[in-house]
DNA sequence: CAGACGCGTGAACATCTGATCAAAATTCGA
DNA sequence: TCGAATTTTGATCAGATGTTCACGCGTCTG
């Protein structure tokens, strides 16, 4: 008995032309390499996962333009993109952070530094981006790391996924996000690297940023509160957040402890920021949008479909006036 | 009542982008955008031809490594690619194209001259080559076109198409493949135009040619010939044609009325070309490929597995010897 | 103006693909 | 060396995709 092939690790490249140039079906390819369906599979997700297939769609098309141009109306925006709603987060997720690929990518020209927030959405982001080589960019983090909890991705790795992804180079805030207390925050600040890492990022061209709600788990920074502290800042008027830093309904800063504690730009430094892009959707971050908008915290607006309608309605009927 | 959006024409991009970046099925992206599922699969499906959306395999994996250096091995050849085997002949074709592609592209540098050949094989290529910018290639035509019966790509078209395929420059040869008579090839080969693009061809760095069988209906040549042409040529000993040039079981030119009445290059001529690329597969072209290998009328050859397996056969058991 | 052809459309069906789950293999630790 | 946890594997099934067919509309022709 001769085996045409042994049972060797199985050539992933060969296996995705197979695929996707040469019209194999799944069955096909087992049957040709020795392999279960179900192993071709699951290679070819590997294949896809990995970039050694890459789809690309040659389209500059918006995809809701009509929507992306009412909220610029509504709005003092400089450009707004929406994307499809999801009921699945997951799937909303991946798909906002197509979007808000597309929409730093439209910024990016040669030299620029983008300056980057942490938030689940804009870690969403790196993994749409598309390689754009010699264009000399820097990504800096707008905050320090995040400690314990969830390993969900720190603003270093952050900036490091981005810089990887459009081949620019990463700075590093070596800081947590929030200190212990405020004279600890003090102390931080006045550390030479991250003093030079937040100037960076406070002249930034770019900065990129999720926008936090004040519900308890609308945000990453609101997860990382103790309940008491929330109520705090609740209390004191805060609707929403932008790269840690919590705002009122006038987005005015709301001061406080958990402010001082903060290591990062302040509201007024983020401002100083030419294009400032806010990444976020649902309904519990519907509030913190409407004001980050219309009080110009953000100027560029990536969210989905039914956030936007919502926004659109805000913008007609602003606060929780009822019809 | 007021609907959403009037039914206008569906933008292909958006679509695109909602099935290959977004991840919303056939289904979703009709709902959303008030088409027929079955609509959508067919606007995807026209995206990916008209090359709004392209895939691409970042990988140099030969998909039959083994074979190949087998039949480098068996024949004098520089090189063999080697494809999948179908049973249908629209799906053959469709993937010795693709590998066909791969093949030449592998020799595409700057300044390169590619002369084409005529051959359904050949035509295949085009559609499965990638923009290769910068690198001022030339596309020559090996012989005239064939008129009448089938539209089927005239080496002419055929030269555009590979020259918009690559962003090259394509040179045309004004005349038929066959000319009426002897006299009348004579005639046009004086053509000041026919000669410089003639020498052109001659000259070039690359060939890429089908092999025709002597079969009925086995490459675009024989199907323009009457009965009576193939059966004179036949017994000749013609086993196989390239580029409309036919030859013997000794690789030898077939003298004769359809020789003298072709215009293109003799196989001596064809012969100065560095790398000859031959392009065919199934079984009324195995007797050809052989002859055509073994007497080095191409020394790089593109076909599929099962072709392969019979060559190498052959290789072992020259001419028909039964064992 | 009638008929015929061609194009575009959607329904039904067949196939392909991807997800879930349980069993098997493997690795790691004791 | 054994057992347990983790990973890998393949069977089954639900869902997504693509193809085929028949219909209807518009257009061209006689």
């Amino acid at each position: 008995m001769e085996r045409t092939n042994g049972q060797k690790q199985p050539p992933l490249g060969k296996i995705a032309r197979l695929y996707y140039e040469h019209g194999l079906t799944h069955q096909e390819i087992a049957d040709l390499c020795g392999l279960s369906r179900i192993k071709v599979t699951r290679l070819l997700a590997e294949a896809r996962l990995v970039g050694i297939v890459e789809i690309t769609v040659h389209s500059d098309d918006h995809l809701f333009v009509g929507l992306e141009s009412a909220l610029g109306h509504a709005y003092p925006l400089r450009q707004a993109w929406v994307g499809p709603a999801f009921e699945d987060e997951g799937r909303a997720l991946h798909s906002l952070g197509a979007v808000a690929a597309d929409c730093v990518t439209a910024f990016l020209t040669k030299g620029t530094t983008v300056a980057v927030g942490l938030s689940g959405s804009v870690a969403a982001i790196p993994g749409h981006l598309r390689e754009a080589t010699g264009l000399d960019l820097s990504i800096v983090p707008l905050t320090g790391s995040k400690g314990g909890v969830s390993r969900a991705a720190s603003p270093h790795e952050l900036a490091l996924s981005f810089a990887a992804a459009v081949d620019g180079r990463a700075y590093h805030l070596p800081a947590p996000l929030l200190a212990r207390n405020a004279q600890a925050a003090r102390v931080w600040r006045e550390d030479p690297a991250v003093q030079e890492t937040l100037e960076r990022a406070v002249s930034a061209d770019v900065l990129i940023a999720g926008i936090g709600g004040t519900a308890a788990d609308a945000g990453l920074l609101v997860q990382g509160l103790s309940a008491a502290e929330l109520a705090g800042i609740r209390k004191r008027g805060a609707v929403g957040d932008i790269s840690g830093r919590f705002f009122d309904a006038d987005g005015a800063a709301v001061p406080g402890e958990v402010d001082e504690r903060l290591i990062g730009p302040s509201l007024e430094q983020l401002r100083a920021v030419p294009v400032r892009i806010g990444v976020a959707r649902g309904a519990d971050k519907r509030r913190a949008l409407a004001v980050a908008l219309r009080h110009g915290l953000i100027n560029v607006l990536v969210t989905d479909v039914s956030t936007a309608e919502a926004l659109l309605a805000d913008a007609d009927a602003p606060e929780g006036a009822p019809s």
